[in-house]
DNA sequence: TTGATTAAATTAAATGTTTGTTTAACTTTG
DNA sequence: CAAAGTTAAACAAACATTTAATTTAATCAA
């Protein structure tokens, strides 16, 4: 798990070129020429173009499930704090790494990618981890009882990729041609995380 | 604009390939034979396999566009009724044709391929006719008047594209293996939508 | 209704390019 | 000096597209 250098910007091209191409558009060639190595490098480290994408997914899930559980086990803040950081943090994380969400979302749209059982693993655990919090809101009295914690979570991430997936459509179509790419991601950060939480919190606040 | 039935199959079985394997992944030769014709007919009838795809999405957006503007300026109904109307209509539609709209939302995330233009300028133009709508509403005191409508239109699409890519995680998370694909289509139209018109109308109606 | 003529439809085969991966030779490193 | 790293070249397979030959369908004068 440990990689050199040399592996990173194989990693780090591929991820990118995947993003923006597709999986079978991006040839090991044009990763190659984007990490500037040899061709052979790449079936040297990592044996095949599968072997390669495998990688760059466990090397970013690992990492997502740990801020998860910790997020909102952390028992020093209230339920609604919790919940405002997951939504926060969920949305920071989407949009500051738009490449691999979008292999992400590409993934989980074809069917015949091997990568396709790990991410739906990880999705169930994360959404079970998420659910027991809500569950546990819940029986406190802090969240309403009749809400479809599962439909809520797919609006989460549904409007969250969407916005980053289309966010140069998003630019252009709110006249915002003149932010540079990172005011436009610091924009659609906060924009997107307050809409959610305000979305999220007409249903699953009892009014006071 | 008119296709024979050779040339029909031809853009139904495309449209199934793109959707299920995506562009690149898709040959020709793979169209050729799911569609039963020889391989030369598709450069005979399309010229490319870009064409192809072309013709594709010019057929369904032209659809779409008509049935988005005489269902919100049928003045018979009400507001709410229309509104409802826009998001049931908007989602049955999503699920009811899901090669079609994974291959938009591939189109949308990939950055180099000819129909993303076209696809834009379509958004566009839906977006304008459902914020007149909406606007509207407002300026009859229907709708509240402080509400994100950009959000709200990502939040519909992102959340009905993301259930209908996913429907397969969904179905195993939600316990509903035993449902067939038309059964299980029934339940994430009828629950998506519902979801859906909670969600707007919490942000969206003056409190009585 | 015939037979000739022409354009459209259809085909198998060939084209030249690009693909992922391997090889075998070479260089660096410990 | 052996193991790991690195390379250019080679490999067969698959790719989109074109070609040239053949069949089908339509038109129309006799």
């Amino acid at each position: 798990m440990e990689y050199n250098q040399k592996q990173l910007s194989i990693l780090e091209a591929a991820e990118k070129l995947f993003a923006s191409h597709g999986f079978h558009a991006t040839s090991v060639r044009d990763i190659a020429h984007e990490a500037d190595v040899n061709i052979a490098m790449i079936s040297y480290y990592f044996g095949s173009k599968e072997k390669l994408i495998e990688a760059i997914f466990l090397k970013r899930i690992i990492a997502w499930k740990m801020t998860l559980t910790e997020m909102l086990s952390n028992n020093g803040r209230s339920y609604v704090e919790r919940f405002d950081a997951l939504v926060e943090t969920y949305v920071n994380r989407v949009m500051s790494n738009p490449c691999f969400n979008l292999m992400m979302i590409r993934a989980q749209i074809q069917e015949d990618i091997a990568v396709n059982e790990l991410i739906h693993e990880n999705k169930k655990e994360a959404y079970e981890v998420i659910k027991s919090f809500i569950n546990e809101g819940q029986e406190n009295g802090v969240f309403s009882g009749d809400v479809d914690i599962m439909m809520m979570v797919y609006t989460l991430v549904g409007t969250t990729n969407h916005v980053m997936s289309t966010r140069h459509h998003f630019q252009r179509m709110s006249n915002l041609e003149h932010l540079t790419d990172s005011q436009l991601q610091e924009y659609l950060i906060s924009h997107t995380s307050n809409h959610l939480k305000n979305l999220f919190k007409a249903i699953l606040i009892h009014e006071a």
